[in-house]
DNA sequence: CGACACCATAAATATAAATTATCAGAATGA
DNA sequence: TCATTCTGATAATTTATATTTATGGTGTCG
């Protein structure tokens, strides 16, 4: 790319036309505008100027590199200037959660940025491990996960939690020889819930995953309670998974003699601080996870 | 303005996230990307690396920057792609002419714009010496005038000619004495036009255009003639003009002993050579003319 | 705990840009 | 018409800038 010093020897050199003023103006001397105006001319192997003698008109190269100099002078200054104005209230935010968060929370960053159009959200629904990794990489910038991360690169903190369910189709008990016979339904966070849950309720006859059968795997947060409902298999999601079910009615959530509750942490970069235009939508979705304990 | 190759390096960064990776990769030793941050740090007056030891992530700013750099490299990479693809059927051109032309040039340019829609034109309505100063100072690129122009840094080729019309109102004999009675509409050209006319027409009793009583100014081109049509005065218009005007019909054309053109030069620059794109408008506009000799 | 990987800093060197000195052509004015 | 002034181009020199080399400190991993 070209030394920006060049354009701005041009650029003058379009207003004054005349070397000499040019230089005057930049407080430069003569021969350095005519090396600027050569420098240029290499860089684009075009003439910028008809020469005739003294005389000269610029070339349509040449009043296409006015324009184009002065606009990457404009972007320039536009860049600096939105630098040093902190967006509190706009900015590209990009958050990762649960499948049955998202489906909660989405709602909420439509409502701000329908209020401030200066938003743009990227919400990605993914499995915990994926979170985790993308957090790391820098893909996304906050994630809400269930699991402590041991690496010193990342920074959580504790700001709710999410009861587990365990969900089997309408008028099913939950014995353990029932459970079993209906099959587990697999979904990216499911082996993780479900033995939670299990082992701690179970843990008589619990005795690892792998015992019992596995009925399907589907990652679409909407449709893992599906077969549930048509009373293929039971499963183990989240109450804001469970909520977000437009079939509710159709399953049975069973009473667990010791509920297990999954944390919920906010998860970032340590070593970033999160921008303050995420202050907002931090306070929001805590309100709404409250809201879903009190249910 | 920041020197381009201190964004190259950060872009590079942005990339690797590793400056000794980042100064393999350019060819340059790690020290030199240091320096490189700190001069765009320093520029910027803003932290672009939250470092932490030899760890670093990106701040609010340097993820901006980045956004930035890259555009600005887009930016430059296109206007030179640009600058090497002569634009022929498209581009701003800037014409003046008298208004009589203007209306008839006006409907052309349009009919090309909308075939070519990467035309935009400027066409300006100007008496003759407005042509003539505005082609010199680069305002205009092409104009349409009648004079013959002394002066080093112009250039002219005639190409067509307008007759200049003695207009006077409807039902009314054009003897001097009855022209005098009248009294004469002036215009930007007026005098000039006039002054052509009845100095080869009238040339025992003309003797200049002060002795003619002035009824009256305009310099809109649809309403020079509607004095006339109201048999308010008489006055000289080119054909172009005449033919323009909506109540042609109202006035009426004095047949002259000797005829008058109006010869039509194309103006320009004598430097500066006329681009490409002209050439299309030139050859449309040259028709029209040589079809209103044939009426 | 030692070896290594990584980035920062300072000094030295190399590169690039500015100025000075000078020339040549064109406009200006007596 | 001819000297004078004004203007821009070029070459050589100086100055400024950027890059590298050398070195130090800190964290990481086996």
């Amino acid at each position: 790319m070209i030394h920006p010093s060049y354009l701005r020897t041009f650029i003058e050199l379009g207003k004054t036309k005349h070397f000499t003023r040019t230089a005057e103006n930049l407080y430069m001397t003569q021969p350095g505008v005519s090396q600027h105006v050569k420098k240029l001319e290499q860089w684009l192997g075009k003439p910028l100027l008809h020469r005739d003698g003294k005389q000269f008109e610029f070339t349509e190269a040449g009043e296409m590199l006015l324009q184009f100099a002065q606009s990457q002078f404009r972007a320039e200054q536009s860049f600096r200037d939105s630098v040093h104005y902190q967006q509190t209230l706009g900015g590209h935010c990009k958050l990762a959660c649960s499948g049955g968060l998202a489906l909660q929370i989405y709602p909420l960053l439509l409502d701000i940025q329908q209020r401030y159009p200066d938003f743009r959200f990227s919400l990605e629904a993914a499995p915990e491990r994926t979170i985790i990794r993308e957090v790391k990489s820098g893909e996304i910038e906050l994630g809400i996960t269930s699991e402590v991360v041991q690496d010193a690169a990342i920074s959580q903190q504790l700001f709710g939690s999410d009861e587990l369910c365990l969900v089997v189709p309408q008028g099913v008990n939950g014995d353990w020889s029932t459970l079993k016979e209906l099959g587990f339904i697999n979904h990216p966070d499911g082996y993780q819930f479900a033995t939670a849950v299990l082992s701690s309720n179970y843990f008589k006859e619990f005795s690892g995953m792998e015992l019992l059968p596995e009925r399907g795997f589907i990652n679409q947060i909407g449709q893992i309670l599906i077969p549930v409902s048509r009373g293929i298999g039971f499963t183990v999601v989240p109450r804001s998974a469970w909520q977000a079910f437009e079939l509710s009615e159709q399953v049975d959530v069973v009473p667990l003699s010791s509920p297990v509750q999954q944390p919920l942490y906010w998860t970032h970069k340590r070593r970033k601080p999160l921008p303050q235009r995420y202050e907002m939508i931090i306070e929001k979705i805590e309100l709404q996870v409250q809201s879903n304990l009190e249910k």
